[in-house]
DNA sequence: TTCTAATCGAGACGGTACGTCCCGTCTTGCC
DNA sequence: GGCAAGACGGGACGTACCGTCTCGATTAGAA
């Protein structure tokens, strides 16, 4: 597992335009990229401070000035990946909506790096309640909120019952995709996810309202 | 984080006994409590061979002596504690032997080694394929297994419909309580399993063969 | 042979003076002194680079970043030592000349640091040509030199012959001390001294100018 | 630095002869034979009792049923040398009988072995109290004790003194030949010696009795 | 001749040290 | 004042020996 040698750094390293807080801001810059580059390589466990900075052609201070800690660096650079995959969810039937929904987390799920740090995350949240709490409100609550709008809109619409128990609704719908490609490493395709649409429709007891 | 220090290993260091080949036996004992104890403090990455020895009051090489690396020894121990937590499941209808296994899996999700040791574990695998195939074989299959004869049981008593999805009905009886415990952190009391039963039955078309 | 424990280290480390690069000179100065400790302790075979760095309270990398190995390390510091110990010899006599090279030879075999330590250089001396030659050039030469001036001297005031036998001269003088005092262990009081010296005025043939 | 491997021991081991005491008289014969394979090969400081006992095909158990350390054998192995070397005095004249003692002390030193380990010895001696007393009874007496007869037949001829200062005397006749080869490294060939001889009948005041 | 005690080779035991790498912090001098 | 560079104390890596201890087999001398 050969690493990078002295100067083998991919950043071109132009420090003379010189303008003002712009060099900051290349360096966070060449940061995250050599985050991603070395943890592609080496992996989460293997991915030192000391190959991220030689990478990007940065001095270790200069990391530990922007993250505390390997875990808050990666963590905060997965975030970004996390909300630029998520997109919106709209449709006219919950059906529609849901489809949509799960098919956004699969391919969340299949971002190598997410799919490899989410483990991580998840692993070590219990142990560092700091990075669970940003975890929780930054990612997940968020996530759970725009689930909770589409259920909403389906109980408007009369989809689903009034009285529905959303909080195991919820748990659904991000329960069996994470542990059928997280944990149990099975596959996910078209048809396993047409047939847990069909699954959670049916747990939640809901009701097509336009062929009425 | 705090570690061990020097002397504060957890074995009683008791060599009298001097029966036969017993001390081999302790010291393998020993390292594998020490694995635990480690594994749950500081996580699998963080997991080092020192810390180990110092905790089993041991000396490296008698690790090396037995396992080739950390990996090594860390699935070999792995394998060993799930069939040892495992129970059985029996009664008369699916509702029954469903929470008898949904409360035996809180109980070994509630403790609080294997709450530590699963998510990193599960972290690992894709980085590491024995690790992989070493899980899968001896943890994984074994208690989907166990999951799959209480369907085909209740298929037999006409609790179950015999096209059922058992793929995506196995999914369901892990995922959920694992993603509550382990993935989001939330509660998961008596009153939740007893929802979450009842969900399951509802997704599953169970019908229940005593009152007809 | 009792070695340090943790945080036993000898050195006061303060950090906060802060001045300049002076850091660097304090740690390379806090080095040379444990090397010396530890060595008059254990003896050059047994003279670890951990415990000079846990008595310099220096971690072992700041040593191999100086020195690429303890024969290195040990060859570099032991020139240091002589220079600073040796003193000037002048005198009216060879007599007086002789009896100040003697006591000063005496009172560096008497620092119980130089007692333990010249043995064992000579001992490695055979064994190490890169430390004897280091050794030879920077010690014994010196040394030599300035006892071969002292006879130069008294040739030049008639009390020795022009045709002495300056090499064999040169090893009398110092070869009893240390024999004496290094390899046998026997006391060298004053009387001795007295003694040695009218010994050698006696070996060399030589004539007090004074008196005729 | 190539070591034995496993099986590459030189001894034949024929255990079946079966006579009596015979065979611990074989395995420290074996051991004898591995330490100086071994040292030869080494040197002391990288002399390994594992090696030796893997050279001897001997148990380390067995070694250290003999010996106490690695020093304790070393110099005891050592003492057999010496003895084997050291030989009878005796002559028509003093000058016969020192140039005898010189010329043997030289063969002694001569032996590389005894060139590596006296000043081992020496070095360990004051960090060493019961090594120190071993050596000075076992060697240093017997030696000096021979010398001292030698003054005191030349006494009894007239060729010496019967005030001479004896301590002195016996240290000149040790203290050059051992500061030449062992701490200066010097050489200390045949017309050195015939000065050496030279000298130290002049610093003795040796009167020739067979001219007059 | 049988039994008991000592010794054998083998190798596991708890340790210490090796020289290297990386950790996270701190210092320096350039820009 | 932020930057790159890199030294700092610290700790873990996997290996080699240390000196001790345990093992079952072999050998010894006394009963």
């Amino acid at each position: 597992m050969e690493r990078n040698r002295s100067g083998e750094n991919d950043e071109p390293r132009r420090r003379s335009p010189s303008g003002a807080a712009v060099m900051q801001e290349r360096v966070t810059r060449a940061i995250e990229r050599a985050v991603f580059r070395e943890w592609a390589a080496t992996g989460y466990a293997a991915l030192s401070m000391e190959a991220v900075a030689r990478r990007a052609g940065v001095g270790k201070a200069a990391i530990y000035r922007r993250w505390s800690s390997k875990l808050a660096m990666v963590s905060d650079v997965t975030t970004r990946v996390d909300l630029r995959l998520a997109g919106r969810v709209s449709g006219g039937s919950l059906k529609e909506e849901l489809a949509q929904l799960l098919w956004q987390f699969r391919r969340l799920l299949r971002n190598p790096l997410v799919a490899r740090i989410l483990p991580d995350l998840h692993a070590e949240m219990p142990r560092n309640p700091e990075l669970a709490a940003a975890i929780r409100s930054n990612v997940q609550i968020n996530r759970r909120g725009r689930a909770e709008q589409m259920l909403r809109r389906a109980m408007a619409r009369g989809e689903l019952a009034t009285d529905l128990d959303t909080d195991l609704a919820l748990d659904m719908l991000g329960a069996l995709i994470y542990w059928r490609m997280i944990v149990t490493h099975q596959v996910a395709d078209d048809a396993y996810l047409d047939r847990l649409t069909e699954l959670v429709l049916r747990a939640l007891d809901a009701r097509d309202q336009r062929t009425s």
